[in-house]
DNA sequence: TATTGTTATACTCTATAACTATA
DNA sequence: TATAGTTATAGAGTATAACAATA
């Protein structure tokens, strides 16, 4: 019942417009991820904790990165072992299990990398100069909870 | 083992931190979404079919639409009937259902609308000007499977 | 007592296949 | 024969709760 005027309904509009445009585009980033890295016969969310590993990291970390509970990262390490990618080492404090890839795992993550760099849409579909007017626009709009991670 | 000159590197690697920017963005406005939605009781999918159905359409054109199998939309269907959002109607055609939203699910649709534009990230982090700029870098971006709905 | 990782279990979202009614 | 929707079932991804070992 907020009566709004028509020059801020036509701002809603707007913003209503761009947000569902930033949504339809990184679905397709997002899918464009799957994609790739199939081709390597990994399933996405395993790709995802393999590109974050690029240093070996206390399971608990990995579960605040991915913003998941302890016992899915359990079961993600699960897989990832079983395929040889990485290995659970002990930490210090010896509750902590870092989780570090094996050689075969960070080659694999290189070559994901790799593709991930040179089939991106950002790559594919903006110009240099485009995306040097994007980044500080994504800058701004995004917030703190960075979830650093091509997917 | 491809070859590609420093200027290369720094160009994959900012489209690459583009890439991800892009995506924790849409991650940010995807929760955004959810959180807005569940205020009313309801889960993100059902918000979305809420939000796409503006007019009565048959299901078959859901699922084009939502990428996804027929199926699934007779459970969506079911679920937003016994909430007493929509009804299924006969469609000219007799092997037709059209599924359109009942006079509540209008105004939980328009509700849905309305705080979702108020209150989404575009709206909210970006300046007028700012937003005019980010709008034809996301038009490029995007491809065609452009699905149209805020979620 | 609090924290790390594990186990067992269950739930949500979505797909596949087989089916019915209509075209 | 082909298409729209339904049913039954199964899978993937993820969470919750209780537990063991360590702090």
């Amino acid at each position: 019942m907020s009566s709004r005027s028509p020059n801020q309904e036509a701002r809603f509009a707007e913003a209503s417009r761009l947000s569902q445009l930033l949504v339809a585009v990184a679905e397709e980033a997002r899918a464009e991820f799957t994609s790739i890295v199939s081709g390597y016969g990994l399933p996405a969310h395993l790709a995802r904790v393999l590109v974050l590993l690029a240093e070996p990291a206390p399971m608990r970390d990995l579960a605040v990165q991915l913003a998941c509970d302890r016992s899915y990262i359990t079961s993600l390490a699960d897989q990832l072992e079983r395929r040889g990618l990485l290995t659970r080492v002990p930490g210090a404090d010896r509750r902590v299990k870092l989780l570090a890839l094996t050689d075969e795992g960070v080659a694999l993550r290189d070559k994901i990398s790799g593709a991930v760099a040179e089939r991106n849409l950002v790559m594919r579909r903006l110009t240099d100069e485009e995306r040097r007017t994007l980044g500080p626009l994504l800058e701004r709009l995004r917030g703190d909870g960075s979830a650093a991670c091509d997917c």
